[in-house]
Parts: structure tokens; C-alpha cells; sequence
DNA sequence: TCCATAATTCGAGTATATTCGAAGTATGGA
DNA sequence: TCCATACTTCGAATATACTCGAATTATGGA
């Protein structure tokens, strides 16, 4: 995934109500929801919600279908996984920037700082018990 | 994580400098990068660059420790971690959204769409495999 | 105490994003 | 063909974010 892509993805995601959007169509999975269902339960007129839908659209995260007069929009879980490797790529020098995140060679200490020692190429990052929300 | 402080990391991220800076701490570690340094990696001036870690600062995705006259900036992981979590929190409804998410209880066939059969506490999405950038 | 360096804050000009009513487009059914 | 429903696009008022030179603050050393 490219920075510009990153970018966009991202200020599509920083927003209120798209994220609550992005959110509601990551948990309903790939059928994904009509418009008029999500327009209740997030509860903004149809033409600010549309507008939001197509930021989601034009960065990639969520994608339409449409089955008569409904339009349903799902979550494209793609992007998303590869936004979140964007921003852990390569991270914390070779030190553990969570539990589960452990070098490739060395075991480090963690009392000291220590002088990069062996580079990871491939993140292992986030994994269940990483998660601190 | 509440969805103000997640709207208020996404919205820091959401710019290109302060997203080279931020991926430039992650992969610092935790000594991270004095401000001069920064300034050079990027090629901003540095009254830019001060508007933008402050951004970041107030989104709580980096750190400031005073070394004599150097401001060493790093990232804060925590707070990456926990974004990450926000965004995939209970995901793709039982289905799997990458290799590495599997519902909890049974496997649940690909060909078809299923009923939400068992709902996943914890999720364990984003492992290095689930990786796509 | 005085100067140089490191970095931040101020502030004003500029650019970009958000909101949502009204009007328009697409679809299904009578 | 005509109408109702589902949703999008238009457009203009409004709000928010970005940039960066100049001024300011903090620190170390002579």
C-alpha cells in the first residue's frame, strides 16, 4: 500500500461518523447493509450519509453492490489489514512494542536500551493479546 | 479506547508529514529521533514540523523527553495498538476477513453465506500472515 | 552574564472538509 | 406508463486544518 493511499484511507477513517459507519459494516460482515439500515442507526440525513459512503468508497475500505432498489455497502477487510501493516511495518527497532511483538534473532533486555541488534523484515504485531482497547 | 481519542489519532495520522514522522518513530524505537533530526529526514521547517508532533502529541501517538536541548520524540505503541484493536474490534461477523481471523467456536463454510453462528469475544486478526500491503 | 543553538508558539493568509435541503437518477411494481 | 421508494449529486453556507516567517522560550557553555 502507497502513503498517498495510507493517507487517504486513513482521513476517511478519521471522522465521527465514518468511522462509526466503517465500524458497523466491519461487524456485519460481507453481506454488508443497505443504506437506508444504516441511516437509522447511525441517524443522519440520506444525503450526508452518502457523501460519507463515498469517501469510504473512493479510499478503498468499503465496497457497493447493489440488489434492486437497495444499495448494500460492506467493509473491504483488504484495505484494512494492509493499512494496518502500513503503520506497523518494521517497527520499534528490533525491541518489543507489545507482548507479542518479539525480534526475529535475539531475545533483548528489557531494563536497557539496546543498539538494534537484528532487524525484522515481516511484523508480527497485534496479535489477540496485544490488543489493549 | 473511546471513538473520540480514535478519531483524534486517525485524524493525526491523516496527513502525510505527520504520517512519514510517526512510521519514522515506529521504526526509531523507543530512544526515538530529536526534533532537529526529524526536520531533516522530512525537509519541512521546523515551525511545520513542531504544528505536527503536536498534533500527534495530543493524540497521544508519540512521547517528549528533554535530553539538554534536544526533544527526543518517540512513538507511543500503546496507543498504535489500541487503534488497531478499535478498528477491527468483533469483525466480518463470523466469517473470516483474512487467513488469520477464525471464528471461534466451528468453521464455518467459505461458498456460502452463513448466519452469525458464534460471535468472537476477542479478536485475533493482523498477523504477520494477514499482512497484504 | 551573554551568546548560540534547539525547539515552540503566534498569527494571518490560504486551502480543504462538512453539512444537508432540494433536485436528480435508478429500480420495482401497479 | 406512472408512481413510490432508495439513494445520489448539486451547491452554497459554514467550519476546520495547514503553512511557515517572525517572535519567543529553554538550555548549555564560554
Amino acid at each position: 500500500m502507497e502513503s498517498k493511499a495510507v493517507v487517504t484511507a486513513l482521513t476517511a477513517l478519521a471522522h465521527e461518523t465514518r468511522l462509526s459507519v466503517f465500524r458497523l459494516l466491519v461487524q456485519a460482515g460481507q453481506e454488508g447493509l443497505a443504506v437506508g439500515t444504516i441511516c437509522e442507526s447511525i441517524g443522519i440525513p440520506p444525503a450526508s450519509l452518502s457523501f460519507h459512503l463515498k469517501e469510504l468508497s473512493i479510499a478503498g475500505l468499503v465496497n457497493v453492490r447493489r440488489s434492486g432498489r437497495y444499495l448494500y455497502y460492506s467493509a473491504e477487510y483488504e484495505t484494512m489489514n494492509a493499512l494496518i501493516s502500513y503503520l506497523t511495518e518494521n517497527c520499534c527497532a528490533g525491541g518489543t512494542c507489545n507482548p507479542s511483538c518479539t525480534p526475529v534473532s535475539i531475545e533483548l533486555p528489557k531494563t536497557e536500551k539496546p543498539k538494534v541488534v537484528a532487524k525484522k523484515s515481516t511484523r508480527t504485531t497485534t496479535k489477540k493479546s496485544a490488543r489493549t482497547s
